[in-house]
DNA sequence: GTCTATAGCCCGATAGAC
DNA sequence: GTCTATCGGGCTATAGAC
């Protein structure tokens, strides 16, 4: 089944907001990359921020799934973190969603700005409930603050795309999710 | 003594670099939040993009030297990175320099992209000192790769930015510093 | 549903007066 | 050095034919 010109637009809409953000995507970008007429967009969607949110969604949703899949596997707490941070990912491309907190004309929109807000949320429950089962298993320390923890982890894959992006290396993002994994095994209980 | 003409366009550069990145700041736009006439930024500026280089180069110089600022005081290894994590922040706004990685036509320009780079080098080589001091001193485990925790705080820096945009809120930013420095401190080597 | 034509505005830059 | 006038092109959107 061939993909009709609703599902091409946000398909090329979600491309071009990974890679240029809302200012820097374009109308007539969206429609030479979803091969659409123009007439067609305006159709099927209102405007580009009609437009833009549907393809927010889609990335979201897309997300959301994937961090859940990630995290329903079999084995420690710390196996499905380590899971998490170590999946394979295009480190240089970045996030779609994370990509986007920094346009303003995301943020200043509640609208807008609800995909994202909502990923980063079901982020931070699924890396919640690991890290305490992952306490509760005498895996991690007892007296660690586990929002803390989540958010820690949530802010090194983040953080390390900005770092490998302006080095134009992979190397610090891989840096970081390995630093972050052995300080998360060297704060385990000690058993001597 | 008043501001001049180009110091005036830097700074006006530099703010709406910060706020919308490359493509969202417009000679227009800086014109107009500089006070300064069309005629007299092509005089001083070859164009857009020589401008830019400009504003960059003064937000990494600005940022280079805070970083030295906050990491040449007295105390412990650990007191100087919670120093740097701690430091007063307008987390919402996010980081000038770190924020430009978002932007493929800065990232893609080698010469655009080299004062973002310089910065996190200069920020990974006090990070990587210091925390070397902190290995040599007993406070943190010796088994730990310098280089990785250095990559892991920065990351959390940059990522917390960008968990705090997408909640509209400073919480994330801070648990992702708390929980970060948690860490550190429960991987030290235990005494007993 | 999709097309072409067109609108009004802003983009980044140049020209030339003063 | 700074000004105003102007350029060609891209932006987001609407109109109306098919």
């Amino acid at each position: 089944m061939k993909p009709d010109a609703r599902d091409r637009l946000i398909e090329g809409t979600r491309e071009l907001l990974w890679e240029r953000g809302y200012v820097g995507t374009s109308p007539t970008a969206i429609l030479a990359r979803s091969g659409v007429g123009h007439g067609s967009m305006y159709h099927h969607f209102a405007g580009k921020p009609d437009l833009v949110l549907a393809a927010e969604q889609r990335s979201a949703a897309l997300m959301q799934q994937q961090i859940a899949e990630t995290f329903a596997v079999d084995g420690t707490a710390l196996d499905r973190v380590s899971g998490y941070l170590r999946r394979e990912r295009d480190v240089l491309r970045g996030c779609s969603v994370g990509r986007l907190t920094a346009d303003p004309d995301v943020i200043a929109d509640d609208v807008l700005r609800a995909p994202i807000r909502e990923t980063f949320e079901v982020l931070h429950e699924h890396l919640r409930r690991t890290i305490a089962e992952g306490v509760a298993a005498g895996e991690f320390a007892d007296d660690l603050d586990i929002d803390e923890i989540a958010s820690t982890i949530a802010a090194v894959i983040q953080g390390g795309y900005a770092l490998s992006r302006a080095a134009q290396a992979v190397e610090p993002f891989d840096r970081a999710v390995r630093g972050v994994l052995a300080l998360l095994r060297a704060s385990a209980p000690h058993t001597n």
